[in-house]
DNA sequence: GCCGTTTTCGGCCCGACTGTTTTCAGTCG
């Protein structure tokens, strides 16, 4: 079959590992619903880290058989690892999902809900999946049990809630990594002669619920399915027919595959890309210019016009091409001739460290920075009340500084900015003296705690931050995680005046679970000339490879190289902040 | 389970918050 040739290593890789990770992480979470020591669950977990911070080498380690020469990493944990990367599969892993209910796990993901918590419902009211939780909450039979009460109930009950609502979606960041790979692979297939990629994911859709591609093929249906199952990030074909292939991967996303011919291609990838919304609005003004806009194309008469591109069909409407990102909604929001794009980007803020809570070192992300392409990087560890995070006192800011100086004095080619990650104390004070503060070329302003402080009290806070003449940028602005935890109460549009009137940055969080400022804000921000940077929050050298995420939510926001900081040269950058 | 002992057993991260207590247990970052 050559499928392991055909393979991009690094992209199924990745997903490998990130598989690896997932269960070192859930065996350590059965093995504390099981009543294991406590720090033998601990050690599970340090040692997902481990491999987390490793990725690149634990296969080449594993097959050697030196996983104990990371620090961390014991015999009991070599041997789960080695069976994982030999067999994809683990005993011990198996064993513990017999014994425990995997609903049980669902119950541990929710806000508020530890170990003894689950353990107590399993015990006490014999709840071991959400469905019963559920019901038990409607019931009310949490308010008396002990440790709980009304508002935990209710709380419970919106999360519930609100995972059900979203039970059928996953991240962008997610489907965009399959997506990748099962276009990689079918473009090396013999027979395929056209694919591409459609839907709410090449419309860089946030949160999607499926993976839509359309494609000419010499094959037959049945032919087709075939090298589909073939592919490794496929589970099962769901139904083939001459116009459409379902498969499910083995992430749990729907793909839906679209055929057609050469000829109608455009007007179908066009068709298949675009939302309802957009789809309705091409529709009414092919209907004004007397055609009809269908899956096949512009039709005329009944009779499908030809089309040579996409950009062809919109002329043909009057309109200039419209980049997929901005096919949401109806009519597009004004946006500018030329989005913002990846090779503009010069450089990114918001990294962390082993300074603070990051995987790898500062000389570590500086070269993995460099080899990206990036001109300069944002260093932003975390501030002195982030104990969680290991934040850094005054000391070590002081040594993370000699540092950063002597490695901007020996690079000629790449520049370190000098920044902090600064928690915004309660009272929207920022988390150094002012004397600090003033030592470092920019400062993100980032709500890390009291995130459920009320509406007016958290928009006061931001807007005080924002107010503060050290602050340079306010990070992840809403504090949501998409699919598990809900933004904070907030007045967005006061924030983003306050943005404006300070003369503030907004921060686009590449993270593939924040992707924050949402894209719908970030059209007012721009509207209102804020400033958006577009800053992976990378704790880790792999989380670089965000940026390009972060640039698909800027161009559905609309944004151009003007209104994105990381677009500038260093030297651009430094007159910016220091002006 | 891992680590580091002046090596084979003992310790492993903590402070704040929340909702429930009426002095605290559990969760979170």
């Amino acid at each position: 079959m050559g499928l392991g040739i055909n393979r991009s290593p690094f992209i199924l890789n990745a997903m490998e590992s990130k598989q690896l990770i997932k269960t070192l992480k859930e065996i350590a979470a059965l093995m504390a619903l099981a009543g294991e020591n406590q720090f033998k669950v601990r050690a599970f977990e340090n040692g997902a880290r481990v491999v987390e911070s490793h990725k690149a080498q634990i296969e080449s380690l594993a097959k050697q058989g030196r996983l104990e020469t990371l620090s961390g990493i014991g015999k009991g944990l070599a041997e789960v690892i080695t069976e994982l990367v030999l067999t994809g599969k683990s005993t011990v892993h198996g064993e513990l999902r017999q014994l425990i209910p995997a609903g049980m796990l669902d119950i541990l993901r929710l806000p508020g809900m530890g170990v003894k918590r689950v353990q107590l419902l399993a015990t006490e009211l014999d709840i071991t999946t959400l469905g019963e939780l559920e019901y038990a909450c409607v019931e009310n039979r949490l308010a008396n049990m002990k440790g709980m009460g009304q508002k935990q109930q209710a709380r419970l009950l919106e999360a519930i809630r609100y995972r059900k609502r979203f039970s059928s979606h996953f991240l962008l960041g997610d489907a965009l990594k399959i997506a990748d790979a099962i276009l990689y692979t079918l473009r090396k297939s013999d027979g395929i002669q056209r694919v591409e990629l459609a839907g709410s994911v090449r419309r860089y859709k946030e949160v999607v619920r499926n993976i839509n591609f359309v494609l000419t093929t010499t094959l037959d249906p049945q032919g087709l399915a075939e090298i589909l199952t073939g592919l490794p990030s496929i589970d099962t074909i769901a139904s083939v027919s001459g116009e459409v292939i379902n498969a499910i991967t083995d992430f749990g996303i729907p793909v839906r595959i679209r055929l057609t011919d050469n000829s109608h291609f455009p007007a179908v990838w066009l068709y298949e890309s675009n939302s309802s919304n957009h789809n309705e609005y091409l529709k009414q003004l092919a209907r004004e210019k007397g055609y009809s806009w269908r899956q096949t194309g512009l039709h005329r008469n009944g009779k499908p016009g030809p089309a040579d591109s996409e950009e062809a069909i919109y002329q043909k409407l009057g309109l200039r091409f419209i980049p997929p990102e901005l096919r949401e909604e109806g009519e597009p929001d004004l946006f500018p001739d030329s989005l913002v794009n990846q090779e503009m980007i010069q450089g990114f803020f918001h990294c962390h460290t082993t300074y603070s809570d990051g995987v790898h070192t500062l000389d570590q992300m500086v070269n993995a920075a460099r080899k990206a392409g990036y001109q300069y990087m944002g260093l932003s560890d975390h501030s002195q009340s982030a104990y969680y995070a290991n934040g850094l006192k005054t000391d070590r800011l002081e040594e993370q500084w000699a540092q950063t100086d002597a490695l901007n004095a020996s690079l000629t080619d790449f520049h370190i900015f000098r920044g902090i990650e600064s928690d915004i104390l309660p009272d929207g004070r920022l988390d150094y003296e002012d004397d600090i503060l003033a030592q470092f070329d920019f400062v993100i302003a980032s709500v890390h705690n009291h995130m459920g402080m009320d509406r007016v009290k958290q928009t006061a806070r931001i807007i005080k931050a924002l107010e503060n003449p050290y602050t340079t940028m306010l990070g992840h602005p809403t504090g949501r995680l998409l699919l598990s935890r809900e933004e904070y109460a907030l007045d967005m549009d006061k924030v983003i005046d306050a943005a404006a009137a300070n003369g503030k940055i907004i921060e686009i969080n590449c993270s593939p679970q924040r992707l924050d400022l949402d894209w719908r804000w970030i059209r007012l921000a721009r509207r209102r000339g804020v400033m958006l940077a577009i800053n992976p929050d990378a704790h880790s050298m792999e989380m670089i490879d965000s940026i390009p995420l972060g640039v698909g939510i800027a161009r559905k926001g609309g944004l151009a190289a003007e209104h994105v900081l990381n677009t500038r040269s260093t030297a651009e950058v430094t007159a910016y902040f220091k002006p």
